[in-house]
DNA sequence: GCCAACGTTGGC
DNA sequence: GCCAACGTTGGC
């Protein structure tokens, strides 16, 4: 089992969102960097739990569990010329983009601010803490996943 | 293959 | 809305 962050703007798609479809599998389209891409392609395994993150709103911050929920796959929004995540560039034969399912996992009480996030010891090597990471997927520790879901009150 | 220009991310 | 960081593009 590996533990993964990844981020969402709670505009384009929240984690109140997948919670409002428990067990359905929802897409985690859009990604259209080679190495958030390539977690997903070569690294995610269904049932890896995902801290579900929000970003650009007040305050950012860890909103809730998720967990992989399908082998990946290629992004069909890449295809769809209406699409704003529409590339051209990736054909069909040889999908550029791939994408995997999430699902809900867990409820929290509350939501785990990246202020809070930054004043834990626990995380100080954490990746997306990190000086001028902007990755929206990072692989996350153990101990990590565990310090946040404790601080959060996660129902695991 | 270099690198300037440009676009995007995301906290603030 | 600003802007630092950083990824991508495309001319050469």
């Amino acid at each position: 089992m590996q533990y993964w962050l990844m981020k969402s703007e709670p505009d384009v798609f929240s984690f109140e969102d997948l919670k409002q479809r428990p067990g359905q599998r929802e897409p985690w389209d859009g990604v259209r960097n080679y190495q958030a891409r390539n977690f997903m392609r070569d690294a995610m395994k269904p049932g890896d739990r995902v801290l579900f993150y929000h970003s650009n709103t007040k305050p950012p911050g860890v909103a809730g569990i998720a967990e992989i929920a399908s082998e990946p796959y290629p992004d069909p929004t890449a295809f769809d010329p209406s699409s704003k995540y529409h590339d051209p560039k990736s054909d069909p034969e040889k999908p550029r983009w791939i994408l995997v399912d999430v699902k809900f996992s867990a409820d929290v009480a509350r939501l785990v601010s990246l202020d809070e996030m930054k004043a834990m010891p626990e995380l100080a090597e954490m990746r997306v803490l990190q000086r001028g990471n902007r990755l929206s997927i990072t692989p996350v520790t153990e101990s990590e996943f565990q310090a946040i879901a404790k601080a959060a009150g996660a129902t695991l």
